[in-house]
DNA sequence: GTCAGTGCAAACCCTTTGCAGAAAG
DNA sequence: CTTTCTGCAAAGGGTTTGCACTGAC
């Protein structure tokens, strides 16, 4: 009856592999980041981020959770999401997808590669390779 | 010679009659920060209308800026563009159209909606409606 | 022992807010 | 005269930084 009272974790071994894999050393709290921020696929900003681990038991700063999550965007394990001046939001599911963004409640959706296709991707300026492609569709609650 | 010195500013006339159009009482400093913001198509941020506004010899403070600007993208003056995290731009192009981000230079680039095409955009979540499709292709410098 | 990572608090920066004074109609 | 707008300065909130401490190897 209590088993849900935790939102599950990724297994320590499980996380700590996974980082080593983008080549990020597994300290103890990047461990733990990734072990709440990888149990599934889902957008989290660095203050619920914080929360979570926290939650879990486990000690972090903020400095590390947003140097952390820095990190893990940088090497590639989860992706920024940036649709709200106020926060970023990480996206644990890096594979080509896009977004609704519900601009009153704040939530984000995922909107799969085979459901929008993009024709005709222009070429980028001279200088300049192109790093990813964001396409938002921002919604409203009717009324 | 000396005829670029100062970028060229709408008219008073124009921009007060522009913002009527909105349903916006053209009061004096709504109408400078329309004059240096409408003049051409252009991407600015707060911060760069500020400074534009008193480069041309205004007087407005940061807070009359700020509210102002969100009171036209409110309007439909112009349209907030949401690249980065540190910033908003607004972009006094409100036809459809997609934005190239050089995440390098913070430089905004626009698309023509002809140039790229959506298809098959997804239905909305059941209770919202659509407001509005955001396309950014972030790019950076080579090497 | 050396170098990288972490924690804390303070600094930062863009943006918003509160409120008194000014301007618009 | 009433309502809306403006200016200033202060507050706000997410993010970054400086620096001493800790941990990894």
């Amino acid at each position: 009856m209590n088993e849900h009272r935790q939102p599950a974790l990724l297994g320590e071994q499980q996380a700590a592999e996974r980082l080593s894999r983008f080549h990020i050393l597994p300290t103890q709290q990047r461990v733990q980041i990734a072990r709440v921020l990888l149990a599934r696929d889902q957008h989290l900003s660095a203050d619920q981020v914080l929360d979570l681990v926290k939650a879990a038991g486990n000690r972090v700063s903020k400095a590390t959770v947003y140097n952390t999550l820095g990190l893990f965007a940088d090497k590639g394990v989860v992706r920024e999401v940036i649709v709200d001046p106020h926060r970023v939001f990480y996206d644990t599911n890096t594979s080509v997808h896009h977004h609704f963004y519900n601009v009153d409640t704040g939530e984000l959706t995922d909107i799969g590669a085979d459901q929008l296709r993009l024709e005709g991707l222009p070429g980028v300026p001279p200088g300049t390779v192109a790093e990813g492609v964001d396409v938002i569709i921002r919604i409203r609650q009717r009324h």
